[in-house]
RNA sequence: GUCUCCUUCGUCUAGGGGUCUAGGACACCGCCCUUUCACGGCGGCAACACGGGUUCAAAUCCCGUAGGAGACGCCA
């Protein structure tokens, strides 16, 4: 039987970082298999779900090239189905109405609690002699209350649960709505799914909807829960850890083939392998070698691994990502000296918002002057600025990156300098900071004028100033 | 509280009884390169949670303990 797994996510938020490593695992583990991989979007809760959210899954699956077999299957247009299921369970004896009211349960629950219990539904109405007038019933699984359970999981082991530690759970809501657990199971059967896999946040879900399965007579699919990430400090991934959603980490200048291959790192490896590329993960992947243990989230090493994707990018395709962030339209001709200064900038680079910020450089000059650069602004590195505007004038154009840096280290032995002092006072009238690729390629690429241009104006600034 | 799962450097991990004085990567520190910052190169620091077994031999197998996480909804 061929495989056939899903990512069925839920847009009543937007994705998080942790549902992508699961979609992605679901697609590896399809693509190695020569499966299928299908989406579900699970959209019944209407009140929380927005057409944002879903509209941002595509996206970002389109993104990671994470594509997808078949149409999207939307979870709300089977609401009828799901119904059907619970109904007919009911006539086979393998579910029943349940009159018990929220606020009888809420009674009992607290109860449970202050008596120190864990609490858990009594089957009131279990034996469907009960029927309270007035009051719409919902439908509860009558799952079994003696032996165990196992579920046979690809990465967690062999997991057994007393049954005596579950309760019939709702399948169908008074209101006649499907809940989730009835939904799940209808739909991954419907859908000839042969393998769930899923966060670990599910495992304990899995006895109750392997429940499900055997009360309507069908087979269940393999399990494979994989462990859920977490934050720096060993919580669940969340908002006050920053950026969760995967759309954050786009914005942020990440490159999709660095989330790739974080998320896959994440829990998974293939020996000393730490460049994987999606490819080599299609061949190498399978869940056996997924860890159980949780991982937490590590930024800097993200951020490693996006410095060298950078790298890896060809200047065009990184130019086009670049656009995103430039923050004002950019010229043929300005374009034309940014790809001059790409490598130099690249290396510089952990996120495409640094790279678009340090390629302004090329663009303009600086908006403003930082404070270090006052250290190359005394009387002594003025003057020699005055110079390097003369030595300038004498070099025809188009000027060479080794001429203009030959020039200035002759002024520097002239003036019996570090070329250090003059090169820091350079930068800082050409970028306005002290960081920066070398001021000799910079003078290069945006030429005479414009170096002159910058000079004159940090020339005029620090004189007024001082 | 109950149930379930997890535990190797700060972090991600390799390892599956002897080849482990525990390997790699990120981070950190130092040196080299150098006009700054990076990049790159070289080197360093740093871990088998604890306690019992089993065995000639345990990071590896078993049992406890401790710690952590997840699940316990008419949410998904």
């Amino acid at each position: 039987m061929s495989v056939r797994v899903r990512f069925a996510p839920s847009p009543t938020g937007v994705l998080h970082i942790g549902s992508v490593r699961t979609a992605l695992f679901n697609w590896l583990f399809a693509r190695h298999n020569g499966g299928k991989f299908l989406l579900r979007i699970e959209d019944t809760d209407k009140m929380r779900s927005t057409d944002e959210n879903t509209k941002l899954i595509f996206e970002i699956l389109e993104w990671l090239s994470i594509d997808w077999d078949e149409e999207a299957v939307i979870q709300s247009e089977r609401i009828a189905k799901h119904k059907e299921v619970a109904e007919n369970l009911v006539l086979t004896g393998g579910a029943y109405y349940c009159y018990c009211s929220p606020e009888e349960l809420a009674v009992k629950k607290e109860a449970a609690l202050k008596s120190g219990k864990s609490y858990k539904y009594d089957g009131t109405c279990r034996n469907g002699d009960r029927i309270a007038e007035g009051v719409n019933p919902v439908i509860r699984l009558k799952s079994e209350i003696t032996g165990t359970t196992t579920v046979r999981d690809l990465v967690q082991g062999d997991v057994t649960v007393e049954n005596s530690q579950l309760d019939d759970l709702v399948l169908l809501r008074s209101d006649g709505t499907p809940t989730y657990m009835l939904s799940v199971v209808v739909d991954d059967h419907d859908m000839g799914v042969t393998h769930v896999i899923r966060g670990d946040d599910h495992l304990t879900n899995t006895f109750r909807q392997v429940q499900i399965y055997r009360a309507c007579g069908w087979s269940e699919p393999q399990f494979g829960h994989i462990p859920l990430i977490y934050g720096p400090d060993g919580a669940k991934l969340s908002k006050r850890h920053g950026a969760v959603s995967a759309v954050d980490y786009r914005e942020l200048g990440y490159l999709p083939e660095t989330i790739s291959n974080y998320l896959l790192r994440l829990g998974w490896s293939h020996g000393d392998d730490e460049i994987i590329s999606q490819s080599q993960a299609i061949e190498w992947f399978d869940l056996a070698s997924v860890g159980k243990s949780p991982a937490r989230f590590d930024m800097k090493k993200l951020q490693n691994l996006n410095a060298h994707y950078i790298k890896q990018r060809d200047n065009e395709s990184i130019f086009e990502y670049m656009q995103l962030f430039f923050r004002r339209e950019v010229d043929d001709a300005q374009r034309e000296m940014i790809m001059q200064g790409m490598q130099a900038i690249k290396e510089r680079a952990k996120t495409v918002v640094d790279l678009a910020d340090a390629a302004m450089v090329y663009v303009r000059a600086p908006i403003e002057y930082d404070d270090a650069c006052n250290t190359y602004a005394t009387k002594m590195h003025i003057d020699l600025l005055e110079e390097v505007i003369g030595m300038i004038k004498d070099i025809p154009e188009p000027i060479g990156e080794d001429e203009v840096c030959n020039a200035v280290k002759e002024l520097a032995t002239k003036n019996n300098v570090k070329l250090v002092e003059i090169a820091q006072s350079i930068r800082g009238a050409l970028c306005g900071k002290l960081v920066s690729p070398s001021v000799f390629q910079i003078i290069s690429i945006i030429g005479k004028k414009e170096t002159e241009k910058r000079i004159n104006s940090f020339i005029h600034e620090k004189r007024t100033n001082s």
